[in-house]
DNA sequence: AGCCAGGGTCTAA
DNA sequence: TTAGACCATGGC
């Protein structure tokens, strides 16, 4: 079974997911927020920052304001200085979307990870779901849930090059089936470990017997 | 009560 | 080069 069968198939059992978000600032800052964090704690905090969520805006706050806007989510110092470092990448596009996009992803991911704060998965994430890059963006539910499948990787280029190679580069592609793995990994599995159910029964009936092992 | 959540950086060996 | 410490809050 090759990726496209996997992503098909979910998309079967959820349906089209909602993308990320519309507005590609609000993915930037999120996907920081997100870093080791429940989802809940991000709309806890996206509520409070409310209309400022703009870089016009955030640019002009100190780093005092920015930090107790998104303390909610944790490592408040950390988060605030990358979300800054970020806009001020992002000022250099002119806020531009489709300036962004012009540049090379290649490019634009290595700019990305020279934020600190911003590692692979963040800048992917970023690539992807603001700017329609396709860079797939590995977490670990991600490994988990292909190690399950049989799938051994020993590294997460090896992941990204397999989705290249089955779903092409895709960016809708990329986002949607990220995010029917996650839906699948948190609201599914979670729930409902054995998934009776669920149509994707290989990828939890026997985690057990599951590739982690191979992961490392 | 303690553990984990959609990570990432820095340091020590 | 890699494992471990650390950052910090909310939910169950």
């Amino acid at each position: 079974m090759d990726s496209s069968e996997l992503y098909l198939l979910l998309l079967s059992c959820y349906g089209k997911p909602h993308w990320w978000s519309d507005d590609p600032y609000t993915v930037m800052v999120q996907s920081v927020m997100v870093q080791n964090t429940s989802w809940k704690n991000v709309e806890k905090a996206t509520e409070g920052i409310g209309d400022k969520l703009r870089p016009e805006t955030v640019e002009k706050l100190s780093q005092g304001e920015l930090e107790s806007l998104i303390r909610p989510v944790g490592f408040p110092k950390r988060k605030a200085g990358t979300i800054r470092e970020l806009t001020e990448w992002y000022e250099r596009y002119g806020y531009s979307r489709s300036e962004v996009m012009a540049e090379e992803k290649d490019i634009l991911r290595s700019e990305l990870l020279m934020v600190k704060g911003v590692g692979e998965e963040t800048a992917d994430v970023i690539l992807i779901y603001a700017f329609f890059k396709p860079s797939f963006a590995v977490d670990a539910y991600t490994r988990r849930f292909l190690s399950r499948f049989g799938y051994c990787f020993g590294c997460d280029d090896e992941i990204r090059k397999f989705m290249k190679d089955w779903l092409g580069e895709d960016a809708a592609a990329y986002g949607f089936f990220h995010s029917l793995i996650l839906e699948h990994s948190i609201k599914k599995c979670k729930k409902d470990p054995d998934c009776v159910s669920c149509p994707i029964k290989r990828s939890c009936a026997y985690p057990e017997k599951a590739g982690t092992a191979c992961m490392n």
